[in-house]
RNA sequence: GACCCGUUCGUCUAGCGGUCUAGGACUCCGCCCUUUCACGGCGGCAACACGGGUUCAAGUCCCGUACGGGUCGCCA
């Protein structure tokens, strides 16, 4: 019977503007578990709260689901059956459900707002993360905690489901439209846990089946804070101009929360849409690591076709200033490509390639120029690379060995001298290929203006 | 305050009564590889919140305590 039934899983944000990791991984869940059972994901948007509702604000979610690929099937610019998605256009829809609880005598007017008749009895939601709970919402709700006096107050258990001035509240409108649009499966925070029963009290009283419920944990900082929108990683935004790949953000996400029970960690989307499913998600909070996200863009990274690398890297590198056109972009761009972590990265490693000048940096250069011998190291690179007629790979690993060779030492300790006078860096891409692509005259006069400098 | 959910290495997690001297991953450290820098390979540090039960046997089941989170709105 329930295999008849269609799978419909649904986002349905409020704008704020932008998308906070939080919510996109509960898109993303949505969208996975819609997408493994050959279902419908649909975007509605729950912009009720007009005040703080602008079309700029709707649009950095779906720019960031945009991005992050969780396309949806129904919502805006999509269309739909259901439609419209926006909860700001569905009034006639809201007051004809209102108008049903009404006719029974479910609803009933109260000092011009409208309250639902909370039905006095045990109500059991069967969360699919959480397991039961039983409530009785009218003997529950007849006090309240007042946050002011610090005390419980005497309230009424009746939930206001309309202002007096005509809109809507949130529990109301969500549950109309989760009947309306056919809703399945909602998969949401677990911060809606306890209003479940809320929800479900209003499903049946509308004469509809609730759904399955499955709410996830959540996600908070490194340190157990609540993630805001100034926290490090809370925007999906900032992964987009930091340079990390969707791919790598689904994965860290999705794993953030549920787990395939077995070892695996890197996945690309199909095979997150393959392994996904509601009994795998976790019941306790998880805290957000950075690092570990950013090792996961780079194993997504390492993973890319050199050319689809290169593509993504375009932007930050011409972004930086760096001269796109130029042919030694490719090869500089394949020698960083298995060793940096985000996209943004790129433009740093490779922009000595290109720089008139390069400025060496302070601790490395002292590095250097600590050494006795520093003088003479440089003196005898210089010569030695001066005189490669044919600039290539193993002419200049030839031309540095000789050069260790006339001083009586091993190669290694000449590599990080080059480095730092030809880079200015310690540390950076395989030193020979980027010699080469920095070319002779360059890497020369730039081992001489450091000689200088001692 | 009431009610609800949770608690395995610093972090993400595996574990659904014996196979756990608790496995994997990130981070950190060491070794190897190596022309440097990285990658990679190998190894190391590091956890069952606490107390009672149940059981021949508990990380795994039950109860309590502590701690963390959530909900109690004419916010969503």
């Amino acid at each position: 019977m329930s295999e008849a039934t269609p799978v419909r899983t649904r986002f349905a944000p409020s704008p704020t503007g932008y998308l906070h990791v939080g919510g996109a991984r509960t898109a993303l869940y949505n969208w996975l578990y819609a997408r493994a059972k050959g279902g419908t994901f649909v975007l509605r948007v729950e912009d009720t709260d007009a005040a703080r509702n602008t079309a700029e604000a709707c649009q950095a979610i779906f720019d960031g689901m945009n991005w992050l690929g969780l396309t949806w099937d129904e919502g805006p610019d999509a269309g739909g059956d259901y439609g419209p998605y926006f909860q700001s256009q569905r009034s006639e829809i809201y007051e004809r459900y209102l108008t049903k609880l009404t006719d029974a005598d479910l609803a009933y007017e109260d000092d011009g707002a409208i309250r639902f008749r909370v039905p006095d009895r045990d109500i059991t939601v069967n969360d699919t993360v959480c397991g039961s709970q039983t409530v009785n919402l009218h003997q529950q709700g007849l006090t309240r905690w007042d946050e002011e006096k610090s005390e419980n107050v005497a309230a009424n258990p009746d939930l206001v489901i309309r202002r007096p001035d005509g809109s809507f509240i949130f529990h109301f409108v969500n549950v109309v439209d989760d009947i309306e649009m056919k809703i399945s499966h909602v998969i949401r925070g677990m911060d809606h846990l306890t209003n479940t029963i809320k929800h479900i009290a209003l499903f049946e009283a509308l004469g509809a089946t609730p759904p399955v419920f499955a709410h996830v944990p959540l996600n908070l900082n490194a340190d157990g804070s609540k993630m805001s929108k100034r926290d490090q990683g809370a925007a999906v935004g900032d992964y987009r101009d930091n340079g990390f790949l969707p791919a790598a953000v689904n994965n860290y996400l999705a794993l953030l929360g549920w787990s395939p029970k077995d070892d695996r960690e890197v996945f690309s989307m199909e095979e997150l849409v393959e392994a996904f499913d509601l009994p795998g998600i976790n019941q306790s909070n998880s805290r957000f690591d950075y690092d570990k996200c950013l090792w996961m863009n780079a194993e997504h990274l390492k993973a890319l076709p050199a050319t689809a690398f290169a593509e993504a890297a375009m932007p930050f590198v011409e972004q930086a200033g760096l001269p796109v056109d130029d042919d030694r972009i490719d090869a500089a761009l394949e020698l960083v490509q298995p060793r940096i972590q985000v996209l943004s990265d790129a433009p740093k490693w490779i922009s000595v390639i290109f720089a008139d000048e390069i400025e060496v940096e302070a601790e490395a250069g002292a590095k250097v120029s600590s050494r006795d011998d520093a003088d003479s190291v440089l003196e005898a690179l210089s010569s030695s690379l001066a005189a490669v007629s044919d600039w290539n790979d193993d002419d200049i690993k030839a031309a540095i060995v000789e050069a260790a060779g006339g001083l009586g030492v091993k190669m290694v300790a000449l590599m990080l001298p080059c480095r730092v006078a030809a880079t200015g860096s310690a540390s950076g891409a395989d030193l020979i290929p980027m010699l080469r692509l920095i070319g002779r005259e360059k890497v020369v006069a730039r081992i001489d203006a450091f000689r200088q400098s001692l």
